[in-house]
DNA sequence: TCATTCATGTAAGTGGTTACATGATTCA
DNA sequence: TGAATCATGTAACCACTTACATGAATGA
């Protein structure tokens, strides 16, 4: 599927869950889908407007002059559903730690360990980050029907976490056996 | 960093590998780093270009008329050791899956159960893919100085599948669970 | 000879970010 | 009063993909 049709998407999906306006569109992409989803304004305020044209959105009164709350119409539900069923189209992969890891040799052992060292900060940083909305998603009483949904997303990003953070662990014992074997060969049995 | 500079690194460090024609660039590209990288044709060639213009690569003469072998030259070199050692600037999140699965509720179980199972089979060919990339490495004796670096990156790969194998498959116990919860209430305690 | 692969490039278009311009409202 | 926040939008730019145009070499 276009990659355009994934802002639509992430739009019509936050007004599904309340009717809001472009700015407040804007900042449940960033703190609540923020964790594996992203939208800049430049994105938002064109897919709003071309979803109102072709009826999918309404457009109501806000709570200021100038503001507007928009909503999902029936047709706009239909089109979410609709979206969310086509199958993803993956972007390509792009790891930069991959790749600067991949011409570890040309860098050298040491600027590796940094490498990995600052990627086994931030994973534990991440799951951090997934406990405290675990909690959150557990102590909020309004949204019982998609609590188990968040969950599922919030418990891949645990999953994630761990993995790198079990990784990262792995690559540096890896690496200093390398170094060792190097200096002191005689003390090694692979 | 900026983005642009990710293809100035990606191509210097595939001809530090060994000096090739912009074609066999792309190819390495794509076969080599390809569980962690892309390019493009329309990447490669202007990089190319500018890379020539600045003095990182030098143009000789290719197998064919018409056709050039890329080799780098000292400051290439350098640059590419530079490239490497700067901070990753990490792209915007935006995972597919999760962006549906977190409207999970409005497109429903079972096809939350289809794109689940869709990302447990792919998951379980990755992980093959990276088995069978690690016994080409192993069996390699001429990259000696460069295999741990690449069995790191492998190891990467293969962690990060192991992850997704096991949250799927927990994820689609709790959707059991919760659909069982919802036709026979009195079968199941919590 | 004819399809495939090797090879180089360009052009058009998409998708996306960032910075800017503008102004009202709230609250300290 | 003045800073922070809410709010809407546009313009310029960057990164990237795809399709196209071209043609030589290889090999069945």
């Amino acid at each position: 599927m276009a990659r355009g049709k994934q802002t639509e998407m992430a739009v019509l999906g936050a007004l599904s869950v309340q009717p809001m306006s472009g700015y407040a569109v804007r900042e449940a992409i960033r703190d609540v889908l923020g964790h594996f989803w992203s939208e800049s304004f430049g994105q938002i305020y064109p897919a709003l407007t071309s979803l109102h044209r072709e009826g999918f959105i309404e457009r109501g009164e806000g709570a200021r002059p100038g503001a507007s709350t928009y909503s999902l119409t029936a047709a706009g539900r239909d089109r979410l559903l609709t979206l969310l069923q086509q199958p993803e189209n993956p972007a390509p992969a792009r790891n930069g730690l991959m790749l600067r890891l991949f011409f570890g040799h040309t860098i050298g052992a040491d600027a590796c360990r940094v490498l990995i060292q600052h990627a086994n900060a931030t994973a534990r940083q991440q799951l951090e980050n997934y406990h405290a909305i675990r909690a959150h998603i557990d102590g909020d009483e309004e949204s019982a029907e998609n609590r188990p949904y968040w969950l599922l997303t919030v418990s891949a990003g645990e999953h994630s976490a761990h993995a790198a953070i079990a990784w990262s662990e792995q690559a540096l014992v890896a690496l200093d056996d390398l170094t060792a074997s190097c200096d002191v060969p005689a003390d090694r049995s692979v």
